[in-house]
DNA sequence: GTGAAAGCGCTAACAT
DNA sequence: ATGTTAGCGCTTTCAC
């Protein structure tokens, strides 16, 4: 027996192809396939051990695009976001990269930074690249159906609560969700609550805005002052300040985004006001943010996980000629104590 | 004249494909290749014409599978990180994303959620799928170059401060960073100045905890307690709440991450202590949660956009042959109020 | 300036 | 149970 350092393995010519495969186990290539992929025909036992012990001594690995241009799928998907670095859009993002790997697809992530030619042009660009599908996500976006049926791609809108005729879309209950958190502020006496909402572009109607409204004219009272805010801290930082500025200085506020609330907070600190006692404080996102603020803030959980895997589940379940769905998700109250509760 | 709401497009047959623009325009496929790519062989400004117009009509859109199968080359890469919805990791990503957009790259996003397993399953996985190359940016990660080399793809390290033999990686000054942090804190006259150590697998020494440590040494101060403590939130929260019931209480923290200072802000605030006047703070990374919490955190900004950027150029420009680059970056000190800074 | 054709690595229908 | 082979859409060399 004599040893040897390197074993009977190509040199250092390219990648491993199945071909190489193929001769080194002495079988041919289409038996390498079936065994790489299971099928769709049967291998010998035996065969089938010579072509795995095949594959590991050569590091073989199949040719993702190739396969892709034969099937006509890459397993991929891609998804368009605002910004990534946005607390709620990267869990979702990190949501949506979970569920498509579950599936054995791939995540391809674009920022569409709040520009709707970039998010257009991320869409288009994805579609070039054989993904699968695309899920777009984005606050700005009303979907004119055109700008995406010429993408020539399954998409489906995600945190889309509108619905958006010709698309599938997953969103969540914005009305509802809204009216719960204003109802829960109202139960603890407040008369006189705000709402900072976030602007979107497109003239849709934010359902948090109705929400509000409901709530309000559910318990008999006055619509308290709004003020229009981008969805950052920064907004929220400038809607606080406006808000404690203003004539009728509301007892408690409501914020369409944990982001924008947590801006509120730092004017209000800055203020000298204590939260909840001087000023309550409700938003709407659920993120890890929110949790660790000072006080910790009440909030409107969306339900990311569940609606991450609805969206995948649309785009890659979708048999293409299926009626779209609109799909819209129940979002609840998570109490914590920038309400005024202990 | 007559009209047609339908032109001379291809009915409901599948995707239009090079040859179909060249039967329409009228000439060989070779031809589209060259005017979609503008090469490598010159074509007459009328032919081009022809071509630019059947393109548009059918609206044509090249398979990137075809090109990378034959390239050899995807136009992609791939992206390893611990936790998309940790800010920091999300802004890297985000800044990753960009820096390979420029370069006409686009991003394969996955996250490892901290298992070491996970984070090399990923890194085969990108590189089944034919990515041009892997960023890798694990805090866990001490990298058995075995790990990464089966892998078959150019590998960089991404937010990686140990030199790491055989890899390009970049990473930031972890020991300047830390220490500059840790004498900002003594230059406001804190004597016992505490770590919040992040805790790494593998048994690598984490620069900052060196940088802690030379900055007590430099000023002549005992070593301060040491908790370690996970990069998170949650791992803030409870090093707070051990620091605050020690013995010997400090009278500053550094903490590792800029997490696990909103971690220990709720501990501090909590127990009604007030920062910085009875505990003051400083921490790592620079994100914008950074910014907003209440006392703003005085944090070392990591430059996530300059490291992406060299991540991505390290990726792409590599020769493959070169030797390996280790790449570190200044990290500078964002004063804030948290240290005592007014 | 334009065209014909080989072949990238893979899958699967069709032979054997 | 295994082998042969056409062809996915593209790029590019080589001929014209």
């Amino acid at each position: 027996m004599y040893s040897m350092t390197m074993s009977a393995v190509p040199g250092p010519r390219g990648p491993v192809t199945r071909k190489d495969v193929a001769r080194f186990a002495g079988v041919s290539t289409a038996v390498v396939s079936y065994v790489v992929n299971g099928g769709p025909k049967r291998v010998a036992p035996a065969t089938e051990a010579k072509v795995q012990d095949a594959i590991r001594r050569l590091g073989y690995r199949p040719n993702a695009a190739a396969r892709a241009l034969k099937l006509g799928s890459s397993e991929t998907i891609g998804l368009v976001i605002p910004d990534n670095s946005n607390p709620f859009f990267s869990l979702l993002a990190h949501a949506v990269e979970e569920a498509a790997a579950e599936r054995g697809y791939a995540l391809v992530l674009t920022n569409s930074d709040g520009n709707v030619a970039k998010e257009r042009r991320n869409v288009r660009n994805l579609a070039a690249r054989q993904v699968d599908g695309v899920i777009v996500s984005s606050v700005l976006m009303e979907p004119g159906a055109a700008d995406f049926e010429s993408a020539e791609v399954p998409v489906v809108l995600l945190n889309h609560s509108a619905e958006a005729p010709g698309f599938n879309s997953v969103g969540v209950d914005l009305v509802a969700g809204a009216r719960a958190a204003v109802e829960h502020l109202i139960g603890h006496g407040h008369t006189r609550i705000a709402l900072a909402m976030g602007t979107n572009t497109g003239n849709y109607y934010d359902g948090r805005e109705e929400g509000w409204l409901q709530a309000l004219a559910g318990a008999g009272l006055p619509e308290g002052p709004i003020v229009r805010t981008p969805f950052t801290r920064e907004g929220g930082y400038a809607a606080g300040k406006r808000l404690l500025a203003g004539a009728e200085r509301p007892t408690a506020i409501f914020a369409t985004s944990d982001l924008q609330a947590v801006g509120i907070l730092r004017a209000l600190h800055e203020a000298g006001l204590s939260v909840p006692k001087d000023m309550a404080l409700a938003s709407f996102d659920g993120s890890a943010e929110a949790e660790y603020s000072w006080p910790p803030l009440t909030t409107v959980r969306q339900p990311a996980k569940a609606m991450a895997e609805a969206a995948v589940n649309a785009l890659i379940g979708t048999g293409r000629g299926n009626t779209p769905e609109h799909l819209i998700f129940p979002a609840d109250l998570q109490v914590r104590q920038s309400c005024g509760c202990p």
